[in-house]
DNA sequence: ATAAAGTGTGCGAAGGTTCTCTTAATGTGC
DNA sequence: GCACATTAAGAGAACCTTCGCACACTTTAT
């Protein structure tokens, strides 16, 4: 078979016209039995598979699903949003860009491109804060899209982890030890995730009389972990307990802080955020906050399919909890050496 | 504007027809640069952009790359396709499915499925070994396809990673590091780098007098290693060195000789494999060997590119060689102990 | 018996491109 | 100034599907 069949072909072996055919394939109700069937042999003895091309020409939409996301490298949604996809019967495409200084002008174009692919819908994976709402509703134009992770305000369609309960959990967690004495390392600026978190481990110290003692920037990755954590430790190990934006970072910092002879929780307690694979893993076993991934990414899909079943829905959010997972890198505060200083 | 530009309407504007601009658009040289200018002009006052699917249509192709991958979860190689596939041009499609009994079934309904949407390539990634050669070949039709990461055969693309080679680095690390006891924790059944791995161990062992002390199953993640490495110390640690299948596993092994009393390296040295990010914090850091898989991602789609430019490139594959990392997790045997027992 | 409603099927058009063919306009050489 | 080659642009068909409409035929209600 050279080229693959066509409605004409399957018409034509079936005895009745195409458009029947086409109606059969549509499980169009106004078609016999009796034809069905004929058309239906036909269809299995041709292997005939419908051109999604010339569908998708005729009826605007395509049957898929487009994933634009930063940073694909750690796109730990992504299964979750492919396997739901899948079981809709949506195709999955992906498109993920760079954090760079043009990244404005590459959404704006992969945007257009997108447009122009008649995707059905969007889901947006955006840790920067880089679009406003209605600068991204003007660009999507008229497809529905929902952003998984963020939230850019509460006009927008949105699944995401509430990251302000997460780190109150952390914080709360580290009060709740003992620890008045807290370092921060602090995720990439601007990044939505890392801006809630850093804003909000400073409101409930502040809540409890306290202030971090000191701060440093890392890049959510744990070599910048690991460094952060050693700029942390060259002023003297002021700080009984240290909050990292994210697991890695978190595991680069236990690591520096082993370096300089301190131990991890009796010197310092450190606490990550994610609850990462490796974390259980980790020595010691990090305690973290757990975000749930998969539900992120099964939720945000199923809100998009909502939203193009149903395109008048009210713009809504929805939002999971995170978790607290206490494991064995934080511990009371009992080091007679950093009680004597606090 | 309620529905996007089209060819007419940009022929309309600039007074030309539709033809022409379709010229301009794909850079037809006869056009003159007078009547070029016009429609360009045209184009942007109406942000025209093709409609894929119309264009898809008629030509057949579709500019996309489908990458079809059993469990995405951990797809290392997919930032680099998307980069590369994505800075040619091309969309990427992305589909993947678990691995269950019905997997070959799943597989042939997928094909077909993207078969009747005129992808231009594929990309493969079947860690597991579950059609031939021929089987492939003829469930692909005339769609240009290269395997990554594994290979079935040398009547087929594939690009990958010489697993026999970094077994064997590893195998010789751990001899010329003294170890004549070494226990290995090999990964899934069935699964290519799995099998090759454990093959090349056994055989460079033999080939030097020796045997595997023992040796266990896992799954490729940190539990399973965890609890493989638990069986293997539960018949005391007859073993100097262990060899584990991947990163993950080595990492949960840790963990479980920490677990007994026992110390890495200085009782049991371990050795992973693919130096996943985690590993250089592990403590102690993992020795490993190192596969690229960003340049096996990259190299994935440039093969798979060059096939699509010029179908009747004879099949052949690439190769990538790993490379040895040492780090803390391996030693030279001195324990007196185990020096006493072998 | 007759009109109305319902069912199954064929016909033609449309959707936005690209491709081949044809025509018009321009330029070249003697 | 004429035949001829060359270049620019238009005309029409084709790609494969879905959709609205019309037709024929069967059933139901009056």
């Amino acid at each position: 078979m050279p080229s693959p069949a066509t409605l004409h072909d399957v018409a034509k072996l079936a005895g009745v016209s195409y458009q029947t055919v086409s109606r059969v394939v549509n499980r169009s109700p106004n078609v016999s039995t009796r034809t069905m069937e004929k058309v239906n042999r036909a269809i299995a003895d041709l292997n005939y598979q419908p051109n999604r091309a010339a569908r998708s020409l005729v009826t605007g939409k395509s049957n898929a699903i487009h994933v634009l996301a930063f940073d694909i490298h750690n796109l730990r949604t992504l299964p979750a949003m492919q396997h739901g996809a899948y079981s809709q019967g949506y195709q999955l495409r992906l498109s993920g860009f760079q954090r760079n200084e043009d990244a404005v002008r590459d959404l704006r174009a992969c945007l257009r491109d997108i447009a122009a692919s008649q995707v059905d819908g969007m889901l947006l994976i955006l840790p920067w804060v880089l679009v406003t709402e209605s600068e991204l509703s003007d660009l999507m134009g008229k497809i529905p899209y929902v952003v998984v992770g963020s939230s850019l305000g509460y006009g927008t369609n949105a699944v995401l982890v509430d990251q302000r309960e997460g780190m109150r959990m952390a914080a709360q967690h580290l009060l709740d030890l003992g620890h008045r004495r807290i370092a921060a390392i602090q995720g990439i600026e601007h990044y939505y995730d890392a801006q809630l978190r850093q804003e909000t481990l400073e409101k409930v110290l502040r809540k409890n009389g306290l202030e971090l003692v000191a701060s440093e920037r890392g890049l959510f990755e744990m070599v910048s972990g690991y460094e952060a954590a050693l700029r942390l430790l060259a002023n003297g190990p002021d700080f009984t307990a240290l909050v990292c934006a994210n697991d890695e970072m978190a595991l680069g910092a236990i690591r520096a802080i082993k370096s300089q002879g301190l131990r991890v929780p009796q010197d310092v307690s450190v606490i990550g955020f994610d609850d990462l694979p490796f974390a259980i893993f980790s020595d010691p076993p990090l305690t973290t906050i757990r975000q749930d991934f998969n539900a992120l990414g099964t939720l945000g899909l199923q809100h998009l399919l909502s939203l193009i079943r149903t395109p008048d829905i009210a713009p809504h959010q929805r939002l999971l909890y995170p978790e607290l997972i206490v494991r064995e890198s934080t511990a009371t505060l009992t080091s007679p050496t950093i009680k004597g200083r606090s």
